[in-house]
Order: structure tokens, then sequence, then C-alpha cells
DNA sequence: CGCCGAGCATAAGCGTGACTTATCAGCCCG
DNA sequence: CGGGCTGATAAGTCACGCTTATGCTCGGCG
């Protein structure tokens, strides 16, 4: 029957023993030099045995502390070997399947603070609007819309998916400068058969027998929201994603409505694999990324 | 730069890779099935990878599970091998040195239950009234009266030392039946120059001038106080040890004064090895002991 | 000679995640 | 069909590993 010592502290002994310098140790193992000596010292008591000799402002080990060091460095190159073959998937390469909308309007417009955050990580957008099969399209983590609750799947509600009219404030010039609702129903509407505007309308107290069938239909609303800005007409679009078109004047909202399906974008990766670093890490940033956004006042 | 994962999980699921069975590990592990289920779910998570397959009432090591499993029996196996040599001293054997008071009317009664909650760690009893030199003694703790406050040394104090007369009762008997302070300067005092005598009179009231030389002198309180059973005359003992027999009727206290000179037993050993295993395993026992003891009215 | 920076030790305080307890669910067996 | 093994799961607790802050010592340098 095996005695091992607290497993914390050995592996912080033998990174501190290979530096033989507490500090760097804690850098290599992302700590304090607090935590570093704190460990060695436990260490150190357990076995009952000076494993470092401290003298002039520096540490250097003992015999007992080098020879423990060196069959330890040993030990946990076997323990990685053991554990590489697992992950032989690519550490360095995270995909994200993500909607069209999402990445034009969003996270291509911040995904560099992810790389600066973890330079050895690599991320590569895979833009679909269909439903990712994980196993299939080696995708670590999805980005998606939809009312939650997969099966198998961890999911992270990242923000509603409300929407409300925008267009260019040319084209509304062009209606006196302000619009009713009634009015949406002579006006130009962009992907008018989205099920969305059906909503929206039903909300503002408007009757709508049937989804006009008329006008353009584009697949994606990052599409929409420039067909708008073009002038092409009003987009039914969620304000999260137009923050900066709407700040900066090239769209303007003029409903204070504010309409939901129920739905949310969420962020949804296989279960099994929730604590893979990589896709924890992605996962932490996206949330703080977004809650910076929302506390900086939306999209 | 290795990535690994957290070595707690690792170590947990070592162990039931070993035994193909979660209750069995966790046996071996000291904790519950609960916690090992728990860790292995940890690291199946991380990797992404099953690294059981669970199916009737039982765990199964996948392929993948196998390979790591055998690789890191062996990786740990080599850490433990390179602490092995560091506590080349026995871990088997503790050894304790104590006064003879303390082994006689304390310790000796309860070490059974010591061994019974560590049946792997034989105690040997080195009993010295002389102060240990840990070094060369190859003393693991002691356990010695004084002020405290000893350089270099780990210290628990366990119990006050005061004390107070006692003597059998047919000697209190033959007295009357009952004493006062000031009849105690007539009687046999066992050990009367001990300074202790000095100062519970002095407490008491009476100014003595020198101490006694006469009467019978004994190196130890429980040498002492098996003469006052025995009707020899009046010791001045320390009620904690002596409550089996106060409560037997062996011996009476015919004072509720009790008097103490500041000083008390403790539990002293290296403070550099604080945390061997076996150390703290006799620290927690004796301090809990003694704390039953105290709880339950007495020694 | 005195100041500063590098390096480790130490104290205090905090947050979390590794545990425990309790319960449920599946399966085997008598 | 019930009892006795398994493991999974949920909830709640507590230890302890970590951080922050500070002190100490030593060496280098102007």
């Amino acid at each position: 029957m095996r005695q091992l010592p607290p497993l914390a502290a050995v592996r912080v002994f033998e990174a501190a023993a290979r530096h033989e310098n507490f500090t760097v140790a804690a850098g290599e193992l992302g700590m304090t030099q607090a935590a570093v000596s704190y460990q060695i010292r436990l260490l150190e008591q357990r076995l009952g045995v000076p494993l470092f000799r401290r003298a002039r402002r520096r540490v250097t080990l003992t015999e007992a502390g080098r020879r423990a060091g060196a069959q330890l460095a040993a030990a946990f190159d076997s323990i990685d070997a053991a554990f590489a073959v697992l992950r032989a998937e690519d550490e360095a390469v995270l995909t994200v399947s993500v909607t069209n909308t999402f990445a034009n309007t969003w996270l291509a417009w911040r995904l560099g603070g992810f790389h600066l955050a973890h330079p050895t990580t690599a991320v590569r957008l895979w833009t679909s609007n269909a439903l990712t099969d994980f196993a299939a399209d080696e995708v670590d983590v999805a980005i998606r819309s939809g009312p939650g609750g997969w099966p198998g799947l961890a999911q992270h509600e990242l923000l509603p998916l409300d929407f409300t009219p925008m267009c260019s404030p040319g084209f509304l010039a062009g209606q006196g400068g302000r619009l009713e609702p009634v009015d949406l129903l002579q006006l130009p509407l962009i992907s008018a058969q989205d099920p969305w505007w059906a909503q929206w309308l039903r909300e503002a107290g408007l009757d709508v027998v049937e989804a006009r069938r008329t006008g353009m239909r584009l697949d994606s609303q990052a599409h929409e929201g420039h067909a708008a800005i073009a002038g092409q007409g009003v987009a039914m679009l969620t304000p999260f994603f137009w923050h900066n078109d709407l700040v900066a004047g090239r769209l303007v909202r003029p409903f204070a409505q504010l309409s939901s399906m129920g739905e949310a974008y969420w962020l949804v990766y296989p279960e099994a694999r929730a604590r893979v670093p990589k896709i924890r890490r992605f996962r932490e940033w996206l949330i703080e990324a977004l809650d910076r956004d929302r506390a900086a006042g939306g999209g």
C-alpha cells in the first residue's frame, strides 16, 4: 500500500526542484510565490526532511531533495504521457460552429481578445446556420439560437433573442421622420415572412392575417441588417447585435416595443467535454466578454 | 510544458482502475464511494473521453481507461519510490518519551485505544523524566511537564499541572476524619521537599519557612500516589491523574484548594516533523482522548 | 553609506471545490 | 419479490490551498 504525500504539494515541489527557484516555479504553475513556499513547507514537515536549503535569499536543493526531484520529474512525465494519448485531439485549435449573424455582428469583432488572453489556442470559426452534429463535424462548441434544452449538451444562455424593427435614418426621413406600427403594413419589410414580424405586429395590436410573401428574403439577420442600413426597408433586428450601428447612426429604431419568441442565444457543447481546458477557457472568456458588453450598454 | 489534469482526480482514477470498482477504491483511499464517482466524472469531462463503461450495476474500464490506468500505476509507484528513500525511518513504530507519572497513571491505560484506531502503528514507550534530545534518542514525540516555550519544538498543552493533597481514606480516618491545612505540618508528607508543598501551603495561608527534609522522597508522582494509597501519608497530587482512584475510594482529597506553579503537561515534537503521518495521528488521538476524559469528568 | 530590488517567509483572510451524508435507481440473487 | 450489492446524484459543509500584504535578508550599485 502506497503512502503518498498530498499530490498538490508534490507537483509544486517538482517544479520548484527543477528551477531551484520558488518564484519561477510559481510562475510556471500559475500561482504565487507564497503558495509555493507554503506547499514546500507542508511537504517538508510531512517528510520530516528538509528538501531545500534556505541561504542567502535563495534556495538550493538538499541532496535528498535533488534525488526525489529527479525521480518525480520522470513520474510526472509518465502521467503526462498516460493522458497524452487520450487528448490526441488538438488542444491548440478550438472549432466554433456559429451562426452567420453572431459571427458577423459580434464574435468576429471580439475574437482578438480571446487570442490575446490565450495565445496558444487558435479559434477556427465555422459559420453555419444548421444545427451541429458535434461528433461528425469535429466541432468543439457551437453558438446557436433556440429554446434550449438539448439532451446531452451543456448549455449557457448568452443573450435573449428579442427584436424590434429598424431602418436607416434616411429611410425613416423618407417616411416623414416617424412611424406608427400600422405604417409597417405598407412599407417594404425585409424578410417579411419571418415569424418575428408576425409576433411583433401581433404584440403591437395589429391583427396580421397572413404573412406577406413579397419583398426580399435573406437568410441571416446579418444580411437583413445590412440591407436595412442600405435603406432597402425595415428589418426586424436584435438590438444587442446592432448596438454599434445604432450608436453610430447607421440604423434607427422607431419603436420602443421589444418582442421575443422565447428563444435565446446559447453556447452549447457536449456535456462529456465540459471540462476540456480549451472549451472551458472559451466559455469563460465568452461569457465574460458578453457581460462586459452588457455593462457597457449593449453589443 | 505539461498539461496535467488535477492530480487528486488522477490518483482516484488510478485506484478505481486497479479495482474496476468504485466502492473498493473509495475504501482504499479512505473516502466515500460518492467522492470517487465525483472525481472520475470530473476527469472524464476534462479529457472528453469516457474512462469507464457503466453497465449492469458495475463499471468496466474502456480501452482508453485501461491503458491510462496501467501507465498511471507505474507513475505512482515511481512517486512512492521517490519518497520512500526519504522516509527510510520506520513509519510503523512511534517512539514516545513520557514521564513515569503520565505513563503509569494515564497513558498506559489508554494506549490500547490508539492501537485499535491505528493497527499498523506500534507505540514504543520510553519512560524518562529527563528532557528529550529528539535527535539523539530517536524519539518521535515527548510528553513533558514544564512552562512551555521550547524553541524549535511544536507544542500542545495537554492539561494544567495543578495539585492538592491526597491520602488514603484510612489515613484520613486515623486523623479524625477531617483535616485543616495547618494539620499537614504535623503529618507525614510524601516528598515533602517538593516545591509543590511549599506553594500549596503558602496559598493556604501558612508561612512555610523551610522545606521539610524528612520523610520519604519519591521521584515520581506515580510512586507518591501509590504510597498515599498505601496509607503512608499525604501526597501532593494532580487530580486529573488520580481521578479513578478518587472515584473508587482508594484516595480522598481533603481540601478543595487546587494550586499550580503555572506549569502544564505538553506534547512536544520537532516542528520540522509536524506533519509526519504517524506523529499527526498520535497527536490527534491523544488530544481527543484527553478531551473525552475531561468531558467524562477527569482522568 | 544608503537605497533599491530580488528572493523567500509569514500572517490573515477568503472562496471553492473536494468531501460527506442521504437518497435514488438498476441489477442480481436467493 | 424482496434484500443486498452496485453507482449516480443532490445538497450542504468545511478544510485548505490560494491570494494579498507585509516583513526580512542579502547583494548590487550609485
